[in-house]
DNA sequence: GTAGTCATGTAAGAGGTTACATGATTAG
DNA sequence: CTAATCATGTAACCTCTTACATGACTAC
């Protein structure tokens, strides 16, 4: 139940809207969680009924209205017991090894496709990443602004080395995939130059 | 859709029975691609519904039946059909690194805690990833024999190079893992040292 | 007879995707 | 007046999880 913890841990950094909250989700908070506005209103409206949000009912204009929602103690202390709890991992579940375990049933031309899309996806991922991570050791993200704002000079160490390290693991995570794909772009050039046969496209896959 | 593709992968090997799959997604399958028996059986019915699979009906015993699969050419038009379209890159959603993002709501020693079970549980990976990397290698595997026993000679090496290069990015992901952990595990010590303050669990987390 | 394995499912619910739907407010 | 932005949702569908359910066959 992550997406909760991840409204939560951004809740503490002041109160919001969930439309505040839905382009929280759209921009800085999106590199490590990401969540539709379908997801963000509805689950904010269980995490009121499970009383780790108070909510305002502030009008807008005339007619409308809109609920700022801020996190209260029992969503602090949520968000405490997610960080002790031990995780349980997940069971493997890993598209980008599945299919590349497969290329025999492609053509070298489809497989160094995908292999280059890979690179691409990624050294774009890359690129933002290390753009978030310069803009966090400059305190030019506005939502860690605020947060420092809120917390004592002493802690702003912590806080930042820590948003640091998460999008380090993020950047050297995109860098391996790069180096995956293109390790996989090499052999399929020696695969190829050496004419090692494939079952391809060719022998059986007219039907359907 | 990847439990599709991968069952339609193991049934170029050899037809199966329902069950026949299901340890398969509990042995070497899973170390890439997981699935219960309660997602695996009614999926091979709506591949079967979708002309991907034929069906023969087999007694065990003299009451009981069973149901071997096999993959007929429009499984095979949609394994290739898999292989040739671009992959859509799902959007980022990193429970790790959202969670590392956020220790500050943490104290040092649970911390520390999270990323000594995360070195276990990637050390563990690992190693059934580098046990898994040398069966390959010596043709050990049940599953992989049988394929190769189907296709020429010729194409064994590009066969076992693609599962290579796949587990070998496992493999390297779980160093990843384990690294930016250990990384973790300096930094937290580094800033205990120094006395840097957290949140911690003490300030306002008791209610609830 | 009984334990282990073979064999096939159902059901409730959580989490996420995609598309649709509505209307108010504000800046130009 | 009109476009952008603010603001909040619903609905259908898909994937996966967790738990439960049933019974036959086989080796001891």
């Amino acid at each position: 139940m992550s997406l909760r913890h991840a409204l939560l841990a951004v809740l503490t950094a002041e109160p919001m809207t969930g439309y505040d909250l839905v382009k929280q989700f759209d921009g800085s908070v999106a590199y490590v969680w990401s969540a539709p506005n379908s997801q963000i209103y509805p689950e904010l409206r269980r995490m009121e009924r499970d009383g780790l949000l108070d909510v305002r009912v502030l009008p807008r204009g005339d007619r409308a209205e809109k609920r700022m929602y801020a996190i209260n103690d029992a969503g602090l202390a949520e968000l405490h017991r997610w960080l002790r709890d031990p995780t349980t991992y997940a069971a493997e579940r890993d598209p980008y090894r599945l299919r590349a375990a497969h290329f025999e049933f492609s053509t070298y031309e489809d497989a160094r496709q995908q292999l280059t899309a890979h690179v691409r996806h990624f050294t774009n991922a890359l690129n933002n990443w290390e753009q978030l991570l310069s803009d966090v050791r400059n305190r030019r993200v506005p939502l860690l602004r605020r947060r420092l704002e809120e917390r004592p000079e002493a802690e702003h160490e912590a806080i930042v080395a820590f948003r640091l390290f998460a999008f380090q693991g993020e950047v050297d995570k995109a860098k391996f995939e790069i180096a995956w794909a293109e390790r996989g772009l090499t052999m399929i050039d020696d695969l190829e130059r050496r004419n090692v046969p494939l079952w391809g496209a060719g022998e059986a896959g007219q039907a359907g």
